[in-house]
DNA sequence: CTTAAAGTGTAGCACAGGCTACAATTAAAA
DNA sequence: TTTTAATTGTAGCCTGTGCTACACTTTAAG
């Protein structure tokens, strides 16, 4: 199989991954927020219906990362946590990291939405090493 | 609509958006290389079946990306062409910005071709700063 | 306690993007 | 030129992710 194939094939599946990352970490969030995640509130967090929540539920309960009973609140299962923990982190280095480069919040807000399902743990570990270094030299010329 | 949403619709969207610059990019790319791109070379670069491209290339069509007559080669249009240069010059700005940021290059290309789609006008701009600031710097202390 | 509102579930539809199997066409070999 | 191989096209299936419409359950108001 050639290197391109390969590549592409990384990037669907990664692509198939996104959206599971992308609902544990908002239950995570909701959870912590708010006590319970419930059907409506991701609906209204992605902008779908009830209906799409549903299903993906469905779907991640299959894959053993939350836990759902007809109308009770969505639950995380242990695996749920760890890979929303993961998540969390990963979103927060690559946010971090937009906006050490210069990008305008708003922007770098919507864009670490779309670019973090992409960042291997190499490039997670660049974009570290800049955050890091851009924040000890801010440390000797300015407090914020 | 919450700023949430409108992140996440944005995200959805670009996705949507991803196939169609691949595929207009790939188109370019093999034009250019061989001087035809027919449905089995964009079918062996993505790792999928000619089936799938064959639809593909519907749809793209309907988008006036590409012109397509039953066995004869794939041409992009004016549009087409016109994307797949935004595209390209996208795709070789973000990859050259994670070489510079450290990155190995085979873990580079993987992440670019996922994270290349993500990345907006702010942010492109923030990676060629980045990089353009790294090469002036090596170009006193390294001559590579 | 009863009723209205909010939330949840299910049926059924659309489209994108995968596939296999088979038919048709074009290109290459004999 | 004929036959074979490669390529392209089409039918029909699956899954994921979106929707509306309608039914059911839970919660909140009266």
């Amino acid at each position: 199989m050639g290197n391109t194939v390969k590549r592409f094939k990384k990037t669907r599946e990664a692509r198939a991954q996104e959206v599971a990352q992308d609902y544990v970490e908002a239950i995570a969030e909701l959870i912590e927020e708010t006590g319970t995640a419930r059907v409506i509130d991701l609906a209204r967090k992605f902008g779908v219906s009830h209906v799409t929540v549903n299903r993906t539920i469905a779907r991640l309960s299959k894959q053993d990362l939350v836990t759902s009973e007809a109308y009770k609140a969505i639950e995380l299962t242990p695996r749920g946590k760890t890979l929303a923990h993961t998540v969390k982190e990963r979103h927060a280095v690559v946010l971090q990291f937009l906006i050490d480069m210069g990008v305008p919040r708003e922007v770098a807000v919507i864009d670490a939405e779309g670019i973090e399902h992409h960042v291997s743990r190499r490039t997670l570990e660049a974009f570290k090493r800049f955050s890091t270094s851009r924040n000890q030299l801010t440390l000797h010329s300015n407090k914020e």
